[in-house]
DNA sequence: ATCCCTTTTGACACCGGTTTCCTTTTTCGT
DNA sequence: ACGAAAAAGGAAACCGGTGTCAAAAGGGAT
């Protein structure tokens, strides 16, 4: 027959109803408008033909799409992942989809292709992760473009409704605080790149705690990474070649601070023992390096859920949060020091 | 204006080119069957007024879309974005875009939920990423909705049109080859999950090689473990609490191998000393831990892209690769053994 | 200049939904 | 039982593209 093998469209399902599709419409959409007994027949119609309504051809009539835009250029694979399941979790059971767009930060071109892309694929509404979500520019684009944005980030750089952030800040001051009471004094920094917010809150945080408990942070306590384990090698390896090296080294992220227990094991400095190490991220190195490092992790899958609520429903409750407090993760990488000082 | 703030239209271009929409049609797709000035007249207008051709409003006319998946249940996000990134790359200048969806490997309802995503979105193609590309039904399911797909995985588990493949048996020869060659003779197998094609792969593949070699393998000098780090610190142990225990040991994947060696670190038994450690993926943490893990590493990126073009553009020269030999990454956990053996 | 063939262009229906607006049916007060 | 208001359902247009097919324009040959 006419509808036999091909995809059942809507016009099918009112011709089996005996209804027009304007009806059929009304049932799908949930339309109040409509009888209890009319609804039950072509609800059976749908499921005896296994009807799904085409999205882009409701994406063409209702002017809008049902598709999430997730933009990054992440260091770290882990989180955009883990972001990616939490984004999955709110829209699994809609009828939206999530779009991926790797992009590069360096390339002068970013914003271009960004507005491209997002003229092309005319998205509902795009995440952004960290660190090009730090970008002031790409949210104006998203502005001016009608497109929904949520960015994610390490501080408040947006409106609530534009925003999941952890407390970068207050989290390193919590780790500093567990290493001043576990009895250091001698807290050396490892700081990420230059430009990157993240970067700037935990140096911040850092710093500010050190003043909170009336310690002194020497500039040779502060050494300069690029958030990649090389640069955590290298910075480390500044700090524990200084004189009065540090005890403990807070390291701007987990990478780094795996950087940072390299060159500690070839100075033969043992660790916790000698030197007490905490990072930042809680990604999957942080557990699977010996020892297992002491760090401090976010709820990046709930970020990821509620970012895009935000977007899908920004009514609901889970939606309207935008601080995610992060954790510190005590392990084995952290020690009372030794005496001496 | 009628056309003043909204995003234009083919409409809106036909009437300033003083044309009909259907040569705006035809301009958009480089159909030969026009004059050049007109061409160049209209493209001059399409620049003018910013017009970008809505996939929406294509993918109803054209009955088919222009979004790619990504299907993924993975254990190593590496991985999973690198190969993301080889997709960017064969997608990035075309109008496809590509849809991520994790998938649960457990959840019994795990095809029924395939199976109304692609109802849903109407995909033009998926791609599968190990291991539920290993998964033959997954594979009919998408044949049955008549949805194009290709497979990532560690043999030819399909024909050359729907696979990129490693040759991970080959590639576990070369790296006991190597240590046979570094003069290890006991060498213990850590196996990946039953179930997991390439567990098996790389399990037929030392077995093999072992029996080349005329080596023996008893039973002790094999351990199963799970793919996952704490399985590789378990089954290292038993591996290395057996009497008569390895000189070497290779890993079905490298999460193990940093498993084993934190196994060996607690019993002092150091790395590549006495004790050396191959791994497979060549995922960061090899890089990462200490000492780096000598492993094989596969050109995901590239086996994305490849993937993708096999998809969208099936003449591309480079869409007819299906295999993807792996290379073994020398770093510094294998070392010729103690003499006494 | 005419005719025929090829190249270029346009009119109109259609893809599968939604919206607007109007008609029919039902419900209910009196 | 009647009329009015409310509820339910339908016809036709529309969203922004593409396919079909016929018409118009161009180009030689006669």
């Amino acid at each position: 027959m006419a509808s036999s093998n091909k995809t059942p469209t809507i016009n099918d399902v009112a011709r089996v109803a005996g209804v027009s599709k304007k009806t059929v419409s009304r049932v799908i959409n949930r339309s109040a408008l409509i009888k209890k007994d009319t609804r039950e027949k072509i609800e059976a119609v749908i499921a005896d033909l296994g009807y799904v309504p085409n999205p882009q051809a409701r994406a063409l009539a209702l002017r809008r799409n049902f598709l999430l835009g997730l933009l990054h250029d992440n260091p770290n694979a882990q989180t955009v992942l883990n972001f990616q399941e939490g984004v999955l979790d709110a829209i699994r059971t809609t009828e939206f989809a999530l779009v991926v767009r790797p992009v590069d930060r360096h390339s002068p071109k970013m914003l271009d292709d960004i507005r491209h892309f997002l003229e092309q694929q005319r998205l509902y509404g795009v995440l952004i992760l960290p660190p090009i979500s730090e970008n002031d520019e790409l949210a104006a684009l998203c502005r001016e473009m009608g497109c929904g944005y949520v960015r994610m980030g390490s501080a408040m750089l947006d409106d609530e409704e534009h925003v999941v952030a952890s407390n970068d800040r207050e989290m390193v001051e919590s780790a500093v605080d567990y290493l001043v009471e576990s009895g250091h004094r001698k807290i050396g920094l490892i700081k990420g790149p230059e430009g990157f917010r993240s970067a700037y809150e935990r140096a911040e945080g850092f710093m500010g705690a050190m003043l909170k408990h009336g310690l002194e942070v020497a500039p040779r306590a502060i050494a300069q990474g690029t958030y990649r384990f090389d640069s955590g090698v290298v910075a480390a390896g500044e700090l524990l070649d200084s004189k009065d090296r540090p005890t403990a080294i807070f390291c701007s992220n987990d990478e780094m601070a795996a950087g940072a227990l390299h060159a500690a094991r070839q100075r033969d400095i043992h660790v916790p023992r000698d030197l007490s190490i905490i990072g930042f991220d809680d990604s999957p190195i942080a557990a699977h390096i010996w020892p297992p490092l002491t760090t401090v992790g976010w709820p990046i899958r709930e970020m990821g859920k509620a970012a895009a609520l935000k977007l899908v429903a920004p009514a609901d409750e889970a939606a309207q949060r935008a601080r995610f407090p992060a954790q510190l993760v005590k392990r084995l990488s952290v020690a009372r020091p030794a005496v001496e000082n």
